[in-house]
DNA sequence: ACTTTATGTCAGTCTTGTTGACATTCCAAT
DNA sequence: ATTGGAATGTCAACAAGACTGACATAAAGT
């Protein structure tokens, strides 16, 4: 199954062979650039005591202002139990506020405080900067091609609660 | 920082504005493209008692047998102590050797046993498939621009690591 | 009214990252 | 030749963030 059979991939005019070697280096390259891509968040995190989760739960609850911890937890992939610990800290450091919901009182809908959206800002523009350059770097028909290769890449169900959020957030 | 002003990238022939909506969807593309980057390894580790950490390991190890804890760790990024953990449950259980170096006998110089081989086979099988499932979709193009947004989302180091291990590995 | 379902919280465990302390080996300077 | 420092790897203890299980509350169905 390992051998270096290629796998011939026909596409735009030309025809492609993916060898085994080929797609390692693709996997290869997508673990190194993820590492980059985390990194510059990452560093801002551990100055004050948070993580790589922290992250998440700010960047989303500032794209869906007003979502519930369900929701959340949908987009993120993580059991509740997981998402509160997170939560409590954000919420008991003044960073996110929760508010139990008129229609189903079961429900927290949750909202950056002035605070919390002054820290989404910060690791945003860290994020987005290097990405930026990424962009710039590559070229914009190379971007097009990120997409595309990224979007085939994603699990259906990802894909679903990512193309709702596209959908919510343009 | 954070307003909608966009950024002008000249490239190629056309002239592209990566307003923050657009880099954030990027962003969101890679976290979710990661995701479902790891999903199929990362059932497999979960029957045995293996985790992520297990598996880049092996990888890499498979990548270029006979490297030492040391390189190991340059590669990984993480530390001595935290790999030291993964590579005694991996020894232990008979699926990585470890032999002391003749030159340096402070080296310990790092291969695959079958049973370690068998299970990286098994292992990239499974992420190869994505990977060649998604080159696939997007076709030839996109993955060329995919590699050259990835490549330039690297950190400086993790770019001379890889180039290292492409150049060593083909 | 009673049961079932949904949502969220609390407690405990596991993986995997971290730092600190240490043994061994090599190398360079005396 | 010896000694002191640097490099390599191991052991132990701790922290972050995943997980499962048990539970409280609220809503919905019978």
């Amino acid at each position: 199954m390992s051998d270096a059979r290629p796998s011939p991939v026909f596409g735009g005019e030309s025809l492609l062979f993916l060898t085994d070697e080929q797609l390692r280096q693709g996997i290869e390259a997508m673990f190194f650039a993820y590492r980059g891509f985390t990194a510059d968040p990452d560093r801002i995190l551990a100055e004050m005591a948070y993580g790589r989760a922290h992250h998440r739960a700010i960047h989303f609850i500032n794209r869906a202002p007003g979502t519930t911890v369900n929701n959340l937890l949908a987009i993120l992939g993580v059991t509740k139990q997981s998402l509160n610990r997170v939560l409590r800290t954000l919420i008991a450091d003044g960073l996110v506020e929760s508010r139990v919901g008129t229609q189903d009182k079961r429900e927290r809908h949750l909202f950056l405080t002035e605070a919390g959206a002054a820290l989404e800002a910060k690791l945003s523009d860290a994020q987005r900067a290097r990405m930026r350059a990424a962009y710039k770097e590559a070229g914009p028909e190379a971007v097009a091609g990120f997409r595309q290769v990224l979007e085939a890449m994603m699990d259906r169900e990802m894909h679903r609660a990512y193309a709702k959020l596209r959908d919510s957030g343009s």
